[in-house]
DNA sequence: CTCTTGACTGAGG
DNA sequence: GCCTCAGCCAAGA
């Protein structure tokens, strides 16, 4: 990769790769961990081209919890079986106890 | 170069 | 708690 390459995006990535299993964590929470609170809607641009990469977006939702993003899985469930398989329960696109099973960055660094 | 859209969020009513 | 507005930055037309 180019280093001009090495941008938001690929902190996002990074961030997103150290997210653990059966956790989740929201956009806002990756930018603020950024630096850039205000840019969580890059955090999701970014995730986008998360595809080929070992970038666990199923695990990154918006601050209400809501599968915000499922839409850009195959199937229409397909993001939330991910999190129901990690332990983590859903209903109606949006994460239960989510407080309970959400991943501050900031928190373990 | 300009305008629109988007996997978001916080503040105000 | 819900709705609306503004700010953020990048990519595509």
């Amino acid at each position: 990769m180019k280093p001009e390459t090495l941008t938001f995006f690929d902190k996002v990535y990074e961030v997103a790769r150290c997210i653990p299993f059966g956790r989740v964590t929201s956009y806002g929470a990756i930018a603020k961990y950024l630096g850039a609170a205000k840019s969580a809607r890059m955090v999701g641009y970014a995730m986008n081209g998360s595809h080929g990469k070992d970038v666990p977006a199923h695990r990154v939702v918006n601050r209400k919890g809501l599968l915000t993003g499922k839409h850009h899985f195959e199937g229409t469930n397909l993001m939330q079986q991910l999190l129901e398989s990690e332990g983590i329960t859903v209903k109606d696109n949006q994460i239960q106890n989510f407080e309970q099973v959400f991943w501050d960055p900031a928190k373990v660094m």
